[in-house]
DNA sequence: CCCTCAAAACTGGTACCGCAGTTTTACGTT
DNA sequence: AACGTAAAACTGCGGTACCAGTTTTGAGGG
């Protein structure tokens, strides 16, 4: 599709959004409204719409007269966003449970094992930036097509929103996370395709919850580290910046 | 709240918002970048602002050249955010089940109280307006209790921002509805308070159900009523089909 | 060498203006 | 009266300029 160019705005907009997606703008990278209108060559006023865009979705924070940047989210607010995910993606799974139809059931199964499969080289190969990314969009359609399998167009935003802060919020985190159990998004397929709504929602309860766990304890190590360089930059450092 | 103007943008933000919310902008009304910076006494820049912040809230649509609008939404719309309110209250509802203090709960069987008598009244009494707004502001205290008291501020935001898509839409039919059971929120906070995680969800999810199927029985009402009418004004028009 | 503080270099916020679409109006034809 | 159509009115979009803050810089005093 290359049909989109509905207004600079727009473009603005996914351009930035894409950017900080893929980690090209990392929370806390400046965004100087005439630095990136030059960059793409338009005015400063539809890169600002984008902005306030970017902000309203929780992107981007701003500081009047002071400059916005890539929002740094506070460790709790991760675990927030957590908890947003487990309320709905287990009502997702419920949904699916109850109204999902066999052939698409029969495509989540397939899903899971190309997912999985995925995983599984992303464990025994050294990090590659762009192949984790890869397999992450699966991970993100995998459960979007649960979602989306519900009818509820509503949920599938919120579920998108909710993945999107987290998939960015832990973009830095993303290469030391350790992998999964082998099988692991298939064992959750299963229970979603073969049983009843109370268990698929169980089932995506732990699914959901076992990551988080993970990024907490990395998140408190990440506070730590942080809080040391802080004390070691304290003394003998000036700023030249870029 | 006279604290807060820190520019122009949010200002009318939060002037057209509270305008939309109490019903002095209907679904559908127009919204003229211009005369609305008249009417608030500033360029039309910082109402462009508010705008785009409230689309990107889905309070309001804009088409390009061709005006913005507070925004109409389908009636699948609605019963999508009902979904998304199932989701949201129903985890919020587990979690107050989980962790809440003995204190809070008092407070919430409190507030139950306060609020069926508030129905009560509401039901015995014509329609006015204020006083359904009074009310139906009581009810979002309410159920804003329980989710504050999980401690996640994420569940709380996202549970408001899903009200104030219901509450706007369902403005015209707020003064057609049927009233509650009696003690229906003392109920429910019953089961929040001593019952077991799963009850309390499980509480909830009736509590949330009982109105969408009402709204989903006038929604079909409004439609055909709409559509009879629509059948009448066909005459004098013209298709330009977009 | 470190600290102080004023000036310079930036920042976002807003006004004003013109452009290119869309919608409404109004007029001329049938 | 009903229709088609052209013009007028109005719309959101975007560029440029300016303002009032914030942050960075850099020179001078200790």
């Amino acid at each position: 599709m290359t049909v989109s160019p509905q207004n600079l705005a727009h473009d603005a907009y996914r351009n930035l959004r894409d950017a900080i997606l893929e980690g090209r703008l990392p929370p806390g990278a400046p965004l100087s409204r005439r630095r990136l209108a030059e960059q793409f060559g338009m005015s400063p006023v539809p890169v600002g719409d984008a902005l306030t865009r970017l902000e309203a979705e929780g992107l981007v924070e701003t500081r009047a007269r002071a400059g916005s940047r890539v929002r740094i989210p506070a460790p709790s607010e991760i675990a927030g966003n957590y908890e947003l995910r487990e309320a709905l993606e287990t009502h997702s799974a419920r949904l699916f449970a109850e109204t999902a139809s066999p052939a698409v059931r029969e495509r989540l199964l397939a899903a899971a094992a190309r997912l999985d499969a995925g995983f599984s080289i992303l464990d025994r190969c050294p990090y590659d930036a762009r192949r984790h990314a890869r397999i992450e969009r699966m991970h993100v359609a995998f459960h979007l097509l649960i979602a989306r399998a519900t009818g509820c167009s509503e949920l599938v935003t919120a579920i998108e929103r909710s993945r999107v802060l987290l998939f960015n919020w832990l973009f830095m985190l993303s290469a030391e996370l350790a992998g999964l159990p082998p099988g692991w998004h298939t064992e959750l397929a299963k229970a979603l395709v073969s049983g009843k709504p109370e268990e698929a929602a169980e089932a995506m309860r732990t699914h959901v919850r076992y990551r988080r766990r993970e990024v907490a304890e990395k998140l408190r190590e990440l506070a730590r580290r942080a809080a040391k360089q802080e004390r070691m930059a304290r003394g003998p450092q000036r700023r030249t910046g870029k």
